[in-house]
DNA sequence: TGTTATATATCGTATCACGAGGTATTGTTG
DNA sequence: CAACAATACCTCGTGATACGATATATAACA
């Protein structure tokens, strides 16, 4: 897929991952495999931002004798899905403008 | 909309913004505001940038006094916008992973 | 004269995905 | 034990890019 529109897709994906149950990185990069793929760099980054914006929390959990960290959808991160949801209805309306077989003059 | 969103979208509006007939920066912004906003300085840095992709060509003309450049799709901007046809299908699957799970009725 | 619309262009800034690289533990296999 | 994969986290530098601010110039109009 093309990287600038995994950008506007990343952040609510991620949010997504975790919504129905608390996860961890490793974790939600296997989860998200199947819809969209992403590096290691690149979910910390934004795990990081989306702290940073209040749309998740996390604690810290061992494992196995290994770390983990465990983050959690707030209210804020939910509301974030919701805007999501919200721009769709202009994506598809763009996505018919692109897809359109142009040839009228309007 | 989200900025990151429009990132991905942008280029390829442009392109379906001429690609039925040869259009200019001032009318491209004006065609494509019903579906989505942009600015100037956004969109001749996105002429620039299609053009040395070879999506596009240009040619000057002038029209009451006042300068134009028409813009052409090529054939790889076309290709372009088939690639977002292709990408399009991941979106929906996106889309459902995104929206899935809400028991809630929306 | 002043303002708005038309029309193009450049520059600096902030944002962000990603590759490359690092740290550390557990599990497995020869 | 040694070697390696898998798990699990993190940082830094780079390239890409949307946008506000800014600049230039003509036409239309009050």
């Amino acid at each position: 897929m093309d990287i600038q529109l995994k950008r506007g897709l990343l952040d609510v994906c991620v949010l997504a991952a975790i919504r129905s149950e608390d996860s961890y990185g490793y974790k939600i990069i296997k989860d998200m495999k199947p819809y969209i793929e992403l590096s290691e760099s690149t979910l910390y980054t934004i795990l990081k931002r989306l702290e940073a914006a209040n749309m998740l929390t996390v604690q810290t959990a061992e494992h196995g004798g290994r770390l983990r960290k465990y983050y959690r959808i707030t209210r804020a991160g939910e509301k974030r899905i919701e805007e999501f949801k919200a721009d769709w209805k202009e994506i598809l309306s763009i996505y018919r403008f692109v897809t359109k077989e142009g040839n009228d003059n309007d």
